[in-house]
DNA sequence: ACATACCTGGAACGGCGTTCCATACTCTTA
DNA sequence: TAAGAGTATGGAACGCCGTTCCAGGTATGT
């Protein structure tokens, strides 16, 4: 890729490309073929280019797939109700939670620390939520980067795998021949699995992202309520 | 891949290949190379073979990294100390860690539901004991899937960048680099961000991981405290 | 009209995952 | 011992991919 990727001071071709135009479309195709029906050629074929026209506003593929990612969690960010009362690290979580599920390709794409702007807003959201707790300030960072990590990193390991999976056979089936799976194996080698085909038969995905999250934010509280810093010590 | 990849009743050659000679050098070669390195003509190259005899013990490229990946959960898991006092989900936690974060190409591979024999028997594991926590019985798989997420999903946010990253150069120079544009970002945009520069300069990765950790298990006492299965219900 | 900078798009390169298949090896059966 | 079957090999070939290269087009500034 060139150096500069300015646009032209005024003019420029009605037709012109440009980062965003390739990135939205980008989007597109992943929503519609997932990460490996993303081609450089595909994609310039939409475009109404050539392939290596796309190298002069994008400098390879890995770049393409992190700035779609990155405007899918603007999207989700977009999405976020105002912080009013003090639910405000929850509802941030789940609207991420679910921008992401709705382009799962994303998920596995947002990563810590971040780089990208959206990244970026993110964690900076985050990190005001946590001053705002209570919490000493020493503290800020550690606890901020715990639930980052808690919101990437269980979204990905939760929705990435649905992209594999989802395009062969539809969940449900998938998981009854999964807990079929488990009922076979050895009681006395997998004592907790082969008890448990029941619960993962019927278990939610968004519930248990919802439950791991709760697990962190009353850790976040149970610790809050027992630093020197509280305004109101135990007893 | 053929139907069957039984080895023969008795014999074979003696330098006969197996799934298991073809996924430990494959781990070596990930190992030495990255998940971009690990092709199977060099594969094939260094097993004294042809690309295409891989295939009868493999059955794809995904396969073979998830079945790697699968072996590298099984040495972290071999090194789980004995699960003596109440510290058993930790210890166990920070052993798939620190076993992930030996070969930082596994860490993206080790999904749910398990469906590898080491991903099982993590599962298990997790799940047996959180059984032993005292939590009501309904609440064990949620419980026990929340802990999986978290040690697998953020072990790989943790681990997986720093592949890339750490290729170019070196951590301190990575950190003191983003940090510096964390620095020069606008003050009232992101208020958190260029006030935590110092603290990102200095944090441990490790460390990270063990606080979301404990705010994950101090919420799963606190509770399991306030549940009508307690023992011992609050005044 | 000319020079310049930006941008395009198609051709070409090297490498990849995967398939195919002729061949070889070993054990079983006769 | 000879033949057959099943198992395993390895090299050639296929189609596709990311990426590079570059000759040309298109606008602006002089």
């Amino acid at each position: 890729m060139p150096r500069t990727r300015g646009r032209a001071p005024a003019g420029g071709r009605a037709d012109a490309l440009s980062p965003e135009i390739v990135v939205g479309a980008a989007v597109a195709l992943l929503d519609e073929r997932g990460e490996r029906g993303l081609t450089f050629r595909l994609l310039a074929e939409r475009l109404n280019t050539g392939a290596g026209a796309l190298y002069w506003h994008v400098a390879n593929k890995d770049e393409l797939v992190a700035l779609a990612a990155d405007q899918v969690l603007g999207q989700a960010l977009a999405a976020v109700p105002r912080p009013e009362n003090g639910t405000g690290l929850r509802a941030l979580a789940v609207a991420v939670f679910d921008g992401l599920d709705r382009h799962p390709w994303a998920a596995s794409h947002v990563t810590a620390p971040a780089s990208l702007p959206n990244g970026l807003r993110l964690f900076d959201r985050i990190g005001t939520l946590v001053a705002r707790t209570g919490l000493p300030a020493e503290r800020h960072f550690a606890v901020a980067t715990a639930v980052f990590y808690y919101v990437t990193g269980v979204s990905a390991q939760i929705i990435a795998p649905a992209v594999t999976v989802g395009a062969t056979t539809d969940r449900a089936s998938f998981l009854a021949r999964t807990a079929e799976r488990w009922g076979r194996l050895d009681p006395a080698a997998y004592p907790f699995l082969t008890g448990a085909t029941a619960a993962l038969r019927d278990h939610d995905d968004r519930d248990q992202f919802l439950a791991g999250l709760d697990l962190l934010l009353d850790g976040l509280s149970a610790s809050g309520r027992s630093t020197a810093a509280d305004p109101r010590p135990p007893t």
